[in-house]
DNA sequence: AATGCTACCTGGTCGC
DNA sequence: TGCGACCAGGTAGCAT
């Protein structure tokens, strides 16, 4: 789930739900992460404002009125629900609960890849975990030039290129191979291949995809505040993306003949793409 | 420096 | 229905 437009997704909705709340108690019933919460995250931030919520790369950050910020990467597996008022009963895997005085924040993450601490907002900038960002796909700082250098000489696939966090944040596997569907451009062609024809298509079709996922996810907001609400999946939308054998998107192809979609593994993950379109 | 592999976890699915 | 094997949207850290 977690990849930008999740984030931006659940950003949105806890942003809608406590901005300008206090948080009045804080609950980590499991602290074991991969990275441990630390002991005193409940003390710390225990009686601060929420000023706003923010998504910084794959992280939602809140930035609270007494200094601190809360840095939050739902890993692989992290979901939020959000509740009118505290609950009597917990699901399996809900690790951290935020009380405020608008509504009840819960955190869930069955396999706890994700990460839960705070910093002070002013060393956001530099904090180990958002320091090595690349650009966000919405920074108009994000240009064919720019990729088209990041790129140059890289012997990785384009695909694994698109997943480093440190040229492009906010990208990941499911998206990946959207994008370079909607490219055109073969998921195992060298970054260093690319021209800057290649690197303009890219980043216009990563904002299209991510828009297009990001106003899907906005679309189940509404239903996301409800006690037994959780976020929509937006797989209902990909095009190649675990789709293998059949057509893609607007396919006018006889997949008897082509096969449809194909799966590759690279850098130990799933690739999608159709060898029809993309070249 | 760049690239690849493994580990961190639980749960769902598939084949036998 | 049970069991094991394998796969999963992320990323840090280590080995090569």
């Amino acid at each position: 789930m977690p990849e930008l437009p999740e984030v931006e997704t659940v950003k949105t909705a806890i942003d809608n739900a406590v901005r300008g709340a206090k948080i009045l108690r804080i609950e980590v019933r499991n602290q074991n992460f991969k990275e441990r919460i630390p002991e005193d995250f409940a003390d710390k931030l225990c009686g601060a404002k929420i000023e706003s919520v923010e998504r910084i790369a794959k992280y939602m950050v809140l930035k609270l009125s007494n200094g601190f910020s809360i840095i939050w990467h739902l890993g692989m597996s992290g979901r939020f629900r959000i509740y009118d008022k505290v609950q009597d009963t917990l699901e399996k895997h809900d690790h951290v609960i935020i009380e405020t005085s608008e509504g009840v924040i819960v955190y869930n993450d069955a396999r706890r890849f994700g990460v839960v601490t705070y910093c002070k907002i002013e060393e956001l900038g530099k904090h180990r975990l958002l320091d090595k960002a690349g650009l966000d796909p919405f920074d108009e700082r994000l240009e064919a030039r720019y990729l088209f250098e990041k790129f140059e000489g890289m012997r990785s696939p384009i695909k694994v290129a698109l997943l480093d966090q440190r040229i492009i944040n906010g990208i990941g596997n499911i998206y990946a191979s959207e994008i370079l569907f909607e490219a055109n451009i073969l998921p195992t062609k060298f970054a260093g291949e690319m021209k800057i024809k290649d690197c303009e298509k890219i980043i216009f079709a990563t904002r299209k995809v991510l828009t297009k996922a990001i106003e899907a996810g906005g679309s189940t907001l509404k239903d996301y505040q409800k006690p037994d609400g959780s976020l929509g999946y937006f797989q209902n939308l990909h095009c190649v993306y675990n789709k293998t054998g059949q057509q893609c998107c607007n396919c006018t192809c006889d997949i008897k003949k082509t096969g449809g979609v194909k799966k590759i593994v690279q850098a130990g993950r799933s690739t999608f793409y159709c060898p029809v379109k993309q070249k």
